[in-house]
DNA sequence: GCCAACGTTGGC
DNA sequence: GCCAACGTTGGC
């Protein structure tokens, strides 16, 4: 089992929104930064646990949890020309983007903020961190995570 | 709202 | 293939 973290302005979706969904499943779409499409297409597995991030709001960080519920497979948001990511270069034929689904597991007691996370040294190689890191989704080791956890 | 840091696009 | 222009992300 694989560890990530995955971004979200809460103005748009939060975990909050994730936590009111049917069954609580979300389609994680309109992700198009290919990095971010290679890790959804390629490495996220069902049972994968996530981080869910708050970004660009007054209090960056993380602030749940949730667990891959399905793995990669194409985003019909691209296809959809009244989408906002609406995307004429991917078709079904060979779909340009993918999404993975999105289950919530529980809301942290408290959000750990982007603050607290850079001043540990045991997180200096979490890309969250690193300087000028835009990436959506990252991968999270085993050790990270637990670390994180232990913030709580 | 500002702006640094990136990623993408497209002319050449 | 280079690189300037442009668009986006996201902290502050």
């Amino acid at each position: 089992m694989k560890y990530w973290l995955m971004k979200s302005e809460p103005d748009t979706f939060s975990i909050t929104d994730l936590a009111q969904r049917p069954g609580q499943i979300e389609p994680w779409d309109g992700v198009r930064n290919y990095q971010a499409r290679n890790m959804m297409r390629d490495d996220m597995q069902v049972g994968d646990l996530v981080f869910f991030y708050h970004s660009n709001c007054a209090e960056p960080g993380i602030v749940g949890i949730m667990a891959v519920a399905k793995a990669g497979y194409p985003d019909g948001s691209a296809f959809d020309p009244d989408d906002k990511h609406f995307d004429p270069k991917s078709n079904l034929e060979q779909p340009r983007w993918f999404r993975v689904d999105v289950q919530y597991v529980r809301t942290l007691s408290r959000t750990i903020t982007l603050h607290e996370l850079k001043l540990k040294p045991e997180l200096a190689d979490l890309a969250l961190v690193r300087r000028g890191n835009r990436l959506s989704i990252m991968p999270v080791s085993a050790a990270q995570w637990q670390f994180i956890l232990a913030l709580e």
